[in-house]
DNA sequence: AGGACGCCCTGTTCGC
DNA sequence: TGCGAACAGGGCGTCC
């Protein structure tokens, strides 16, 4: 699930339940899912310290031991759970945390695509990643300023982290969506109105998002994450919804709204 | 540079 | 109903 306003969740969920607590124990169930480091190297850095606080960049978890930081990536399938201990672990968890208080965070990802790693700050992290703006962070401004320099599918761009981080394919779909553009639209045949009304349709899309919790049920009436599905109707003008592939994904729109 | 693939995994959904 | 194929909200490397 996770694209940036369900990271967001996930960060939210972190503080509100893996703060301040002693790290006990670290167990590596898939240590395939380790980024440049080991059970044993991520189990010194985390050890006997507790977390003091957490940062999100684009689709990136960080939390801050006051030494290094932990960095989470979920890729298609991760998720947290905070457990008590005695409850055992969740299904598919990949790395648990305990804590001196007898509870647990698990990190979960059945589809094992998800990442952990350590950094020594978000700003490393995301340098050596050259990962672009976070998509909620940057100014319309910076954000003009970028889609100027690049060409190509409007889609990709927007799904393309190294341009902006957080915007996956369910979220990208929905700014097209709202925004009335057609996935493979061309950037450099935006105007300069299409091009402002994207930058304000990705801030108000994530941000409602993430205040639904990014649980699909929960969007407003005029959102198309809900119906993009086979068979599923615009919600704005009723039309079956249309299918294509970009970027390697399978992107779904109104043909009647988004007209290309 | 940008785009199309293939691949990494495994659970769920689809189609015959 | 049952089975294999295709697909799933991510990201990376390769090739053209």
């Amino acid at each position: 699930m996770p694209e940036l306003p369900d990271v967001e969740n996930f960060r939210r969920y972190f503080n509100a339940t893996s703060l301040h607590q002693r790290i006990s124990r670290v167990h590596v169930e898939e240590p395939a899912l380790l980024f440049e480091t080991s059970p044993q190297g991520l189990g010194r850095a985390l050890k006997r310290r507790d977390f003091q606080s957490t940062r999100r960049h684009g689709k990136y978890l960080f939390a801050d031991t006051g030494e290094r930081w932990l960095v989470l990536h979920f890729g298609m399938s991760g998720s947290l759970h905070y457990s008590k201990k005695d409850a055992g672990r969740p299904k598919y968890t990949r790395l648990s945390i305990e804590f001196e208080n007898d509870h647990q965070l698990a990190y979960t990802a059945p589809r094992k695509l998800g990442r952990i790693a350590l950094a020594d700050s978000p700003e490393e992290w995301i340098e050596a990643r050259e990962l672009g703006e976070d998509a909620l962070d940057i100014s319309e401004e910076q954000f003009l300023q970028k889609l100027s320099k690049r060409r190509g599918q409007v889609k990709s761009w927007l799904m393309d982290q190294h341009s902006l981080a957080g915007i996956g394919n369910i979220y990208s779909d929905e700014i097209l969506f709202q925004t009335g553009l057609h996935p493979k639209h061309s950037l450099q045949d935006l105007d300069e109105e299409d091009r402002k009304q994207l930058y304000r349709t990705i801030s108000s899309v994530l941000k409602t998002a993430i205040e639904k919790k990014a649980e699909p049920e929960r969007m407003p009436d005029k959102f198309l994450l809900p119906h993009r599905k086979q068979g599923g109707h615009c919600p704005a003008c009723g039309a079956t919804l249309k299918s294509l592939s970009a970027a390697g994904r399978t992107a779904w729109y109104c043909p009647r709204c988004q007209a290309d």
